[in-house]
DNA sequence: TTAGCAACCGAAAACGTTTTCGATTTTTAA
DNA sequence: TTAAAAATCGAAAACGTTTTCGGTTGCTAA
């Protein structure tokens, strides 16, 4: 059971180490003769490369760090998987850590991950990072990184990102143009950008068809989960019995609110109009369906990686990398939470 | 920007390599002046150590393999958490492979860990998968190997689970005592040992309450999702009016059939009362809310993790180590889907 | 004074690969 | 026949660490 080596095919042979390695790695000046006679050894024996010597020798590791705020999110699950799959096809690993949203431990975890040495990594910060040293250092080290979906404007890396902004604008029209008048909106916490800029969204969509802006409109959501839909929404009803739509940060928010709804026997959405956000499988799953915007889980992973790989090669190949920006594209889809 | 070394430090210090390394390391043979120096040059310089010479020198990476049917799938991003996190706090790295469900996939991704050579892996098997000819080569390898949720009992390994038939009981016997005496099954494919075991919960919860199995009331969903839940009910309507009771094998199935019952103008609970199994998030937000049976995928992935360590302890150490099957509990849940 | 014993240090091997560069052999051309 | 060119091979260094084992120093006890 002792491990297959190179010395262990040169010996059998009685060749040498260095033109074993050459010939399994089809270098010319290796005869043919001698590689077919190493290659049908190499197999008989099932060699299999170390890697750890391959990775020292070699100064990398063919492995890639991801760095996501949870896990057990139908979005970044999407992600992971667009990841993943790319990362195989071109023969890397990734390894996965979850920050909690956690600042602290985000800092930790890259740490981790350069002392492991990946080749590369992803990150989407977690929404309290505000100090951004820990990204700094991975660019001051050279190893290539991409930021998605919550990125730092701060690092000047590439980023594979929506437009939220917009997505925002164009779900709050949407509500508008089925008939709403006096739109509340669920956002998130105050800091994270996304959730400033789908506030930032809907107040312009608001402004743009001459609805004016209400502050006491706008219900603030720390947690950004189903609890916290359900607490605002029932906030909102006591506050405001006009309210004809509201446009969730999320869509778990958003079907937070849909239950307390059906459960006070508020019609949706004929007494009032919902907007999610993300386009989550459960979106399709609860009645009334909830109206949303797609936001491509998948397609940013996909993305993300390919970047990343970019990156990869160029640092390989002692060529200049400029990072680029990618915004993937939104879109409303209607269903019936939204008339 | 060159890399610190242990060299570089010994250089600096003006002694040898081998007691620098053995001061960082606490060695007792290295004066306590000399461990503070080195300390201090190290701490100085930032030396990290090269994981890369490391491994090689060590035999083993600190890094263990994952491989899971789904990523997008709220039981096993659950399980996911639980791994990484304990994996984390114990100074390992994950890295997270996605056979879809495909046993060929399955098998090359064995072949990709062993040849990473990971310290350990774990993996729930997919459904499709009969020939274990690549998890016997684990075994034969040595390598810590732990299985989890869909398991093979031909394979000699620790195992991580539910009782699927007990809990299938305990779900189908909810709604025997709720007062339920027409039950039907949505059940999985014909294959997985899962879908089989909560088949024959079913069946003996039926016997045992003197209720006769009737094999027209078991539906097949072969892909397990929502889609197949809502096919399986607008058929279950056409062919029994009398059914009063439905224990589906997940509760995206239960969901899928909810709302087509919804739709239909059918009453959950009081005309047809619902289990779903497996708990997630999902089961709570839908209206009616869902009662199923809780399916503990952190604690899983948790107690998976634990146990692979162990094994992985006692392989360095030498010592033996012989598979344990842990059984972890679960427990009905009662919502409004049942009465 | 010297044998014995701690305390402390370092040379060197080992982990298994890749790659440079020089050496040898064979082929080609004149 | 011989010089040049091409084809083929291997020694050795390098990647950076860990650990064994022998060596040196200084101290203690007889």
């Amino acid at each position: 059971m002792k491990e297959v080596t190179l010395k262990q095919i040169a010996e059998n042979l009685g060749i040498s180490i260095t033109t074993v390695s050459k010939a399994l790695k089809n270098y010319p000046d290796v005869s043919k003769k001698t590689k077919a006679l190493v290659k049908e050894e190499a197999k008989k024996l099932h060699y299999k490369p170390n890697v750890f010597a391959v990775n020292l020798r070699m100064q990398r590791s063919k492995t890639v760090g991801l760095i996501i705020p949870e896990v057990v999110h139908h979005f970044f699950s999407s992600v992971v998987n667009g990841i993943i799959e790319q990362a195989e096809k071109k023969g890397y690993l990734v390894i996965i850590l979850q920050s909690n949203e956690s600042a602290k431990l985000e800092k930790k975890q890259i740490d981790l991950l350069i002392s492991k040495r990946v080749d590369g990594i992803m990150i989407s910060l977690a929404s309290t990072t505000t100090d951004i040293s820990h990204l700094q250092e991975v660019k001051e080290l050279e190893i290539p990184l991409v930021m998605f979906d919550k990125i730092s404007k701060l690092v000047h890396c590439s980023k594979i990102i929506i437009n939220d902004r917009e997505a925002a604008y164009k779900a709050t029209k949407h509500l508008i143009d089925s008939g709403c008048r006096r739109i509340a909106h669920f956002r998130g916490a105050l800091l994270p950008q996304n959730s400033i800029d789908r506030f930032l969204g809907y107040k312009k969509a608001l402004e743009d068809h001459g609805i004016v802006y209400d502050s006491s409109l706008v219900y603030i959501c720390e947690r950004v989960d189903y609890e916290d839909g359900k607490a605002v929404a029932k906030q909102l009803l006591k506050d405001h019995k006009d309210v004809d739509g509201i446009f969730a940060i999320t869509d778990l928010v958003a079907i937070g609110a849909i239950s307390v709804f059906n459960e006070m026997g508020v019609k949706v959405p004929d007494d009032i109009s919902i907007m999610g956000f993300s386009n989550w499988f459960i979106a399709s799953a609860i009645t009334p369906s909830l109206s949303t915007v797609d936001q491509p889980g998948y397609e940013m992973g996909k993305k993300t990686f390919k970047t990343l790989l970019k990156e990869m090669k160029a640092k390989q190949d002692g060529t200049q990398f400029e990072p680029v920006t990618k915004v993937l594209k939104t879109a409303v889809i209607k269903r019936n939470s939204t008339k």
